[in-house]
DNA sequence: AGTCATTTGTTCGTATGTATC
DNA sequence: TGATACATACGAACAAATGAC
């Protein structure tokens, strides 16, 4: 939400109201993780109603400054920015320490199940599949959710390997395609879905990046599809120039 | 905004009133570009309240179903999709062509001005600046606001030239820049900004896509830096495998 | 150019539901 | 179980933007 705001806020408006507790924010007065104090307090404090109160909170949560948790209470939110090279074929934990933070990962789940027509098309045969849900974070704070679908009879062994923190990588090359490919990767970014913002940590209708990847073996067969949903706040992507030639 | 809404909505709900009228616009009853009924006729034939229906019709905005104009109405949005290789040096209108749909462009301001200070570190030098900010549209619908910055004492006659339609690739070339390279593109993501939005014709907090790049000479001095802002709903960039050699 | 009806935007008060602790 | 705190809902009034006359 928030609005065009041309001239600046009257006095007493929502807008007014989430420009004073953004400035408190900033200010300090609540550092990250803290707890508001209750609605009401709130609206005494800054002399309006709760309807004004609840617009400003909720366009500060939308930007991605509060988190507001039903019950418990309102909360001011953590930061992380990380640079992500597209393309170089570099480990996310790499790239999260080259960007000063401590990475961890976490399997959400994996399980082999028949490969919905989406994926079935994408792959290029259906049959069973390897679904694996990864959670990255960095510094605690998660980062980018990926969904990889991986065809089960190509990778027997995918499932007991990457849940023993194998990467992806590693598990083709075992299988002999240390030269895998990769078609394009296309980027979409739109607002993240419900098990997405709870996953990452983020309010609905917060953008998230989606980078859509398709592995192939040298005769271009593809060999692993996977869909990463990055949280835009946290991320930025950078894609070497083909021309400078930064390919090893 | 919207919500984790786990279980299903309640009935009355503003949840059911959104996806009621999803599902309306779904089928058809308003076309694309039509004036859906003023909000008390709503109200009446939904059976909710004002505050309901307008939490509704706010998500649906949000969710860029609907499009509100205040004194206006409401309106059923309209849809484009492109697809954009990023890194290729392809025209933006031989791709909106491409993709289907007329192009057209227009320039929304050519001025020159003293290089802020972050440009003047981009560019590797102050001083008088060219700014162009230019919106790309396709079948109309406007698709990407990019802003340029070059220096004006390389470029004096950038500004006229480019208001008589010429690209910005021709007047490099013009200045014996026909080898220009480009350094790293940088993506992110973002909701949109007061101004984005209004020229984008998009709602605020609506996802854009950010696309950053700076232009050298072949001895790596800046030459140019742009910066392009996508209506996200309307846009998928590609990137090209540089293993795979797209380039010709 | 200005007036006016229409339509959405904002704010208040109040009551009740629901999740968390 | 109860208390707390946020979520949703209705009603009403006025402000601001738009568009037509």
């Amino acid at each position: 939400m928030l609005d065009n705001n041309q001239t600046g806020a009257a006095r007493g408006s929502w807008r007014d109201v989430a420009a004073r507790l953004a400035s408190e924010i900033e200010a300090g007065r609540w550092k990250p993780g803290d707890c508001l104090p209750v609605e009401a307090e709130l609206c005494a404090w800054l002399g309006v109603g709760r309807h004004s109160l609840r617009r400003a909170i909720s366009a500060l949560a939308s930007s991605g400054q509060l988190r507001v948790q039903q019950g418990a209470g309102t909360f001011v939110a953590q930061r992380v920015r990380l640079t992500y090279a597209i393309g170089a074929r570099t480990r996310f934990s790499d790239i999260v320490r080259a960007n000063g933070h401590v990475p961890s990962s976490q399997i959400l789940s994996a399980e082999t199940v028949d490969a919905p027509d989406w994926v079935a098309t994408i792959l290029g045969q259906g049959g069973p599949v390897h679904r694996i849900v990864a959670l990255g974070l960095a510094d605690e704070v998660p980062v980018c959710l990926t969904t990889g679908w991986y065809p089960a009879a190509r990778f027997p062994d995918l499932i007991q390997r990457r849940c023993g923190h194998e990467t992806i990588s590693a598990i083709y090359t075992s299988h002999g395609l240390a030269d895998y490919e990769r078609r394009d990767t296309a980027i979409s970014a739109r607002p993240a879905r419900p098990h997405e913002a709870r996953n990452l940590a983020l309010t609905l209708d917060r953008p998230v990046l989606v980078s859509c990847k398709v592995d192939t073996d040298r005769t271009h067969i593809a060999i692993g599809y996977s869909e990463a949903v990055w949280a835009a706040e946290r991320v930025q992507f950078t894609i070497a120039n083909p021309r400078n030639g930064a390919r090893t």
